[in-house]
RNA sequence: GGGCCCGUAGCUUAGAUCGGUUGGAGCAACCGGCUGAUAACCGGUAGGUCGAGAGUUCAAAUCUCUUCGGGCCCA
């Protein structure tokens, strides 16, 4: 042990105290290579994207993967820790874009592509540092130094090679999809832009009249877009609904039978026939506008589930090139793609009523048309949530644009597979939110329309007669098909673009397909691509998949999580990872996720600068289960502070103050734990329970209960009971086998916990692991081995037994505030009542229960009756009806009696008797209620199957010790407010009643020791350093003292 | 609009698999005590329609349904 710390837990000062221990010594390098060879642990990062601040949730999975691969690293894992960064996108180019004041794609293009593409590369490090910074505070051990990074060529090639496996296997194909698009911009927005532009809005919702083909009546259908319908080509319905054919004001129409009695309701009509949605299916009617010319069939119903019954008519009109629905039923049936609106917004040629006019602005005038021909059935204000440009505010039309697709449906039955291999926390995820999302996979839009980002490999050739079309999988490759590869070569737009390829067929130049891949399959690469797989580290990548762990925010199941699963399984038909661990969200005081815009944002650095990165740590990792949401403010992290860790600080100064005191050396010959003192042997029984409960806690990433034993282990049984016990046999000068025995057990627990915690609370363990560590212990806590049981060292019938004596104590401390005799004045004795087991237990830890409750002596007692004294009352419930009126002067004479000895009468003759008035009248035990209570001098507790009786009487004697120790407590904290060492030597005096004086004079020794005073004197007017009146309840004491 | 998760004292939470005595703790409050390790500790007091409603049952925080609030994902 070097020396005894300063007093003050000061986080930032031993934070960074810490982190240059561990850089100047290697620490973190070391703690992998020292695992060389072991069994590997395998772990991927899930890449950030540094384009912007790191924000709490960042800090919660941080701080969650690296205690899980701490823990792991202690369990004997070797463990590679490769940083990432997830370096493409949309949210990195608009960024960009707000930056450079470029309002849309044109502007990008005028621009330049190249110098738009660079300043992306650049914002995307632009919080690099923050990021590092931030996980180096929190002490997240991840090798920055050797990241894989998505912009790379290497990272592209790899991907690229991916690309050209999913278009061998016929995987990769161009068709539509449908997104939301923005006229004005001229562009498709992606999900997460389109969610911040929500807004409720009213549209016109109209019934539209639908004419049966070669048949009397009328489909009747319902839309809130009216512009679509000039593009119909199909109604749909529900298969397993029931329609009907009614007649109502001399029409005859087809609707959902639920809908029609919910429309119609109050109307008069008659049903004239009934079918199921199913019976519907293929029947034709004419179209609604003249416009289209469609090369398919159209015009008839289909069936489709999407179709509700909570609004409309239960019949859905269908346009394929404006609904993601439409779309995906229109693939089933076959419909042609009808899409008469152009890509600004408004009808073109073809429709000579409207052309040339926005389509939502026809709205009006199309239902106008509908009426004068008499197709409309009615119009209605609808008010629902409608999606617009977060740029520029104009309402977004669904719209089907051509994309490259990744058939991942072809594959479902193999992600379904793969996923159940995966063991997810929480498991509810797994067959719930993801489970769902797998079974009805979709195919992956992979293609962007937009620039910064992993370039499509797909080269078409510009031939229209040959049109042939290949997949480029590596640099190598696409060296040979250009001409002039330049030798420092960048794979981003726009110079892979630029290259001159020619076919391989016709020799024409081909053209890349321009558009960029969605950033979620780069990120999902990672698996192989961090490896630059498989043109490089082959073995690498075989030792490393599939991977262990990952753990990221709940937010990443359908991203990440599913990106990995998606390309892993047509790669390779595995999963690609076997645990994955996901995490709640982090939420503000008031329960509403942190964002910017809601300015409830706390920035971590903040807590990290006021209570450390250990606190912080520690209360994300101990509020809550992983996987549910945490709120985050400080107010909360600076309890965890003060409760947990400001504890454990003091426990480990208490003990070094008083080992550096005596000289203690772990190293010398040490005591056998069976020749240890009971309570020392009961503290080691604790901790070994500890470490059973933690390794049990976290095989299922149950944390926050490791958390929590350790926080019960820490404060309750090893502050608050084992070292405020230890602390008389620390007191002693002389050095004891006892004292010795609470050394070493101390001393083990701290190294002890200091392993234990490590992974949790990896700076103060260090710091305290540093100070006690042997020589011959590793040099850093974090390159130790984590601890296993020792079963032996439980004692359940030890740990019973101080269970029972700390029940008595605090029962006997309660007692004691009852009755209002304070602890320091001694008791002359205790009794327990209890069974034979129980006193087994319990009596060897009676010297415990002694020094706590203050008492003399303590006995066994066999039962209560030595205590309790019983005694009888009037039964009036009984002698009312029996002697009416006379009650009254019964009672009066009964209160006269002794209630014990009337007791005790009616015991021995069954009867007593009274003399009321002139009659005498005897009463039985009927007339009676016994009670029982305990005598005069004792107080009684009860605490399960133990009953504890207190002597409450006071001898003066009792007394005067009692006014010894309030003089000691008195000068003991005069001692303290000096600022004295424990081992100062002091001299005192003291002015009180000359009678208390003369009764003080057995008890000068004892305060002199307990004072650590030379001299102990009676004066009339005392001097020194320091002098206090105090007042003892009525007495007056006036105390000095001096060094 | 659909799916999933959550809701227990002012705050943080245990208890929910498997229904069973009077729903436990900690923080904060108040009263009292203890203290030469403490941002502590100990005893006591107060604080709960277990989000709400209905149902099943001898018995519901726990099971079922509905509903409200918060969150996430998907539209």
């Amino acid at each position: 042990m070097n020396q005894s710390p300063k007093q003050k837990y000061n986080p930032k000062e031993v934070e960074e105290k810490i982190q240059k221990f561990w850089r100047e010594n290697d620490i973190f390098k070391k703690s992998i290579e020292q695992r060389k060879g072991c069994s590997p642990y395998v772990f991927l990062e899930g890449p950030p994207t540094a384009n912007g601040l790191p924000h709490p949730g960042h800090v919660l999975t941080r701080v969650m993967k690296d205690l899980i691969l701490r823990y792991e690293t202690m369990n004997g894992h070797y463990i590679l820790r490769k940083a990432g960064w997830d370096t493409h996108g949309l949210p990195v180019e608009i960024e960009v874009e707000k930056k450079l004041g470029l309002e849309d794609k044109q502007a990008i293009e005028t621009y330049g592509v190249d110098k738009f593409n660079e300043e992306c590369k650049k914002s995307v490090f632009r919080y690099e540092h923050a990021w590092v910074e931030m996980t180096h505070r929190i002490a997240f051990w991840l090798d920055m130094d050797n990241p894989y990074i998505t912009l790379k060529n290497e990272y592209i090639e790899s991907v690229w090679w991916s690309l050209q496996q999913a278009w061998n296997k016929k995987l990769l194909y161009r068709g539509h999809k449908v997104v939301p698009y923005c006229p004005r911009c001229g562009t498709a927005l992606s999900t997460h832009e389109i969610s911040q532009g929500y807004k409720v809005v009213e549209d016109p919702s109209i019934f539209v009249k639908f004419k049966l083909k070669n048949e009397e009546g009328y489909f009747l259908a319902w839309t809130t877009t009216p512009w679509t319908l000039i593009s119909n080509v199909a109604l749909a319905v529900h298969p397993n609904e029931i329609y009907v054919k009614i007649r109502s004001n001399g029409e005859t129409l087809i609707l959902a039978e639920q809908r029609a009695a919910v429309l119609l309701k109050g109307q008069e009509y008659e049903v004239l026939d009934r079918f199921t949605g199913k019976e519907l299916e293929h029947k034709e009617y004419e179209p609604l506008f003249p416009y289209a010319s469609p090369q398919k069939k159209a015009w008839y119903v289909v069936i489709a589930d999407f179709v509700t019954m909570e609004d409309g008519t239960g019949i859905v009109h269908i346009a394929p090139a404006f609904g993601e629905d439409d779309y995906t039923v229109g693939c089933v049936y076959d419909l042609p793609v009808v899409q008469l609106v152009k890509l600004d917004g408004t009808f073109p040629e073809e429709v000579t009523l409207w052309r040339g006019q926005f389509v939502k602005d026809a709205d009006p005038s199309i239902i106008q048309n509908l009426e004068e021909r008499g197709l409309l059935a009615g119009t209605k204000k609808h008010s629902h949530e409608y999606p617009f440009c977060w740029r520029c505010d104009s309402p977004l039309l669904y719209y089907a644009m051509e994309s490259w697709f990744i058939a991942m449906s072809k594959v479902q039955e193999s992600l379904v597979k793969n996923n159940n291999q995966i063991a997810w926390y929480p498991s509810h995820l797994q067959q719930g939110r993801f489970g769902d999302f797998i079974r009805e996979v979709k195919d992956w839009a992979l293609s962007r329309d937009r620039y910064w980002g992993t370039p499509l490999p797909i080269w078409t050739c510009s031939n229209i007669k040959c049109h042939h079309v290949h997949c480029v999988g590596s640099v190598q490759e696409l060296r040979e098909l250009s001409e002039s590869f330049p030798e420092n070569y960048d794979l981003h737009k726009p110079f892979v673009d630029e290259l001159i390829i020619k076919c391989p067929k016709c020799n024409t130049r081909m053209i890349r397909e321009k558009e960029v891949i969605d950033c979620w399959y780069d990120s999902g690469s990672s698996f192989f691509a961090q490896w630059h797989y498989p043109f490089e580290n082959k073995e690498l990548f075989k030792e490393n998949f599939p991977i262990d762990f990952i753990s990221e925010a709940l937010d990443q199941t359908r991203g990440w999580f599913y990106s990995l699963l998606a390309i892993s399984t047509f790669l390779f038909d595995k999963n690609p990872y076997k645990t994955v661990l996901t995490l709640g969200l982090v939420l503000d005081k008031d329960n509403q996720k942190m964002s910017k815009s809601k300015k409830n944002y706390l920035d971590p650095t903040i807590i990290l600068n006021h209570e450390g990165a250990d606190a912080l740590r520690w209360y994300l990792i101990s509020a809550n289960a992983p996987w549910m949401s945490t709120r985050f403010y400080e107010e909360a992290v600076k309890d965890t502070l003060g409760k947990f860790l400001l504890t454990f600080w003091n426990s480990y100064i208490f003990f070094t103050t008083y080992a550096v005191l005596d000289k203690f050396d772990p190293k010398k010959k040490g005591v056998s734990s069976t020749k240890r003192e009971l309570l020392d042997q009961w503290i080691w029984s604790r901790f070994n329970k500890l470490i059973r409960d933690i390794l049990g806690y976290m095989k299922d990433f149950e944390t926050h209960k490791a958390a929590r034993v350790i926080e019960n282990f820490v404060i309750d049984d090893f502050s608050n009971w084992y070292l405020r016990r230890s602390r008389k046999r620390l007191w002693v000068e002389e050095r004891t086998d006892d004292k010795l025995s609470g050394y070493f057990t101390m001393y083990e627990i701290f190294i002890g916990l200091s392993r234990l915690l490590a992974p949790f609370i990896p700076f103060i363990c260090e710091e305290i692991y540093q100070n006690l560590k042997t020589t011959e212990m590793p040099e850093s806590v974090h390159l130790c081995d984590y601890l296993t049981v020792d079963t032996k060292a439980i004692d359940e019938n030890l740990e019973q037994g101080m269970n029972q004596i700390r029940a008595l104590v605090e029962s006997g401390r309660a007692l004691r505030s009852k009755i209002n005799i304070k602890g320091r004045y001694p008791l002359q004795s205790a009794s327990i009542v209890c069974s034979k087991k129980i006193e087994k237990s319990t009596r060897p830890l009676l010297d415990l229960l002694k020094e706590e409750l203050n008492v003399k002596t303590i006995t066994y007692a066999p039962n209560s009756s030595e205590f309790m004294t019983k005694t009888v009352k009037p039964n009036y419930a009984h002698l009312g009806p029996r002697y009416k009126e006379k009650v009254n002067n019964i009672s009066q004479v009964l209160a006269t009696q002794d209630t014990h000895q009337l007791y005790q009468q009616l015991q021995k003759k069954k009867k007593v008797m009274l003399t009321v008035g002139t009659e005498k009248i005897y009463l039985t035990a009927e007339d009676f209620e016994i009670t029982e209570h305990e005598k005069e001098q004792f107080a009684k507790a009860t605490i399960q199957d133990i009953i504890l009786f207190l002597d409450i009487t006071m001898t003066p004697k009792l007394e005067t010790e009692g006014l010894a120790r309030e003089i000691i407590r008195r000068i003991q904290s005069m001692r303290k407010e000096l600022n004295l060492n424990v081992e100062d030597r002091i001299k005192t005096e003291i002015a009180l009643d000359k009678l208390k004086i003369t009764a003080l004079q057995d008890w000068i020794d004892y305060i002199k020791e307990e004072t650590r005073s030379k001299t102990v004197s009676f004066v009339d007017k005392p001097a020194g350093t320091l002098l206090k009146k105090w007042m003892i309840d009525e007495l007056a004491v006036d105390i000095g003292i001096r060094k």
